[in-house]
DNA sequence: CTGCACACTGGCCATACGGCCAAACCGTAG
DNA sequence: CTACGGTTTGGCCGTATGGCCAGTGTGCAG
């Protein structure tokens, strides 16, 4: 183990990154369907054989996109979910959190809308819910409770609210990828007010 | 012109509905991905020729199926809407709307979103707003305003508006299509609820 | 220098797709 | 009965895909 090529690591490491780097560009550019690894491949300026050496299969390729393309979105998020200390502050920032994401990675997004929806076991029947990740669902789903128990917000079905309000915000996420002249922090603050004037408890 | 064969007309007709209904089906089991030709016409227990020789092509199918989808959910949701005299009677009857399709339609629903999801054009990019009718958002968006002159809702964007309650219908929509065991009516009340608090003018 | 393990190339393979067609089928018209 | 047009079959074609492998390069270890 010396300087250049270090297997489990530096090389390893770089070129994974840039093969994930070439399908999230190619997916959002092409669509999934037409993301072929040897397209990927062109892209990235590399041979085909490549992906095969670096990865099990386009599957596990898929995966790393998804994974890192989620992990960019939560780090977008967490931060502005939890500087918030009432819910309605929480709320916000989750839409927030959103568009911030959608604006600084609008490639990743496609990415994995993208994924999302195509993303399927061997029978056929889709494995994820279509462009929306449970995580964030559950974080909202767990936060509105806790306003209600407060006296902040009024009372309603906080899972249904949080699924609505995701809809809402992939709503604008879908919005967006069709046309990315599109303004997100107009979009972000028209969104947030419904939900502001349906959750809070009217004085 | 006598009783059976009449070409412009009954058999014509009838292959177009049935394959059109295979199509559906299986877009709606396996996703437009894996919904071939071949797989259609097995469904249908016809021969792959015949698809071809009463549709141009796969496109010409598709977009069948899609006009097909959305001529039916449109059947589902004008009524409801029209029913209503007040601009928030209406945005109610248009969520009622959506609901009633998705109960009475889950398949033709599932269909429409994979073709729609999926629709590029020979460049690769997306053709139609993703998931999204541009028919009822409009809609939604006409009426909006007419409220707000009458004085029956506040100021608010009123096209913006209308994006964030079809992306909220469209989250359901999404979310039903992965959960078939989703409770319709109450997500329906739940998401109409905020928009109605949204969008009236507070007494 | 030699051996070796990692990294990469270019191409081959089996498969599946959409499109297409020659031939067969079949009810009706003449 | 024969001719005919609409309909259907089954199969063939070119293409593209994902996976795979034999061979090659390259830099370090011994």
């Amino acid at each position: 183990m010396a300087s250049v090529q270090r297997s489990g690591s530096f090389i390893e490491a770089a070129r994974r990154a840039q093969i994930v780097d070439s399908a999230i560009e190619t997916i959002a550019e092409f669509g999934y369907a037409n993301a072929s690894l040897a397209r990927i491949a062109r892209r990235a300026g590399i041979s085909k054989g490549v992906i095969s050496y670096h990865f099990a299969g386009k599957d596990e390729l898929m995966r790393q996109v998804l994974t890192d393309g989620l992990d960019l979105a939560e780090a977008q998020m967490l931060p502005r979910i939890l500087a918030g200390t009432t819910a309605l502050e929480r709320l916000r920032g989750h839409v927030e959190g959103n568009v911030a994401f959608v604006k600084a990675y609008p490639r990743h997004l496609a990415a994995i809308v993208e994924i999302l929806a195509n993303a399927r076991d061997e029978a056929g029947k889709a494995t994820v819910e279509a462009s929306s990740f449970t995580g964030p669902v559950d974080r909202v789903a767990d936060a509105l409770p806790v306003g209600q128990e407060v006296g902040e917000l009024r009372e309603f079905d906080p899972l249904l609210m949080a699924q609505s309000l995701r809809g809402a915000i992939d709503g604008m996420v879908a919005r967006f990828a069709a046309n990315p002249d599109l303004d997100l922090d107009a979009y972000g603050r028209e969104l947030v007010t419904p939900f502001e004037l349906a959750t809070r408890k009217p004085d």
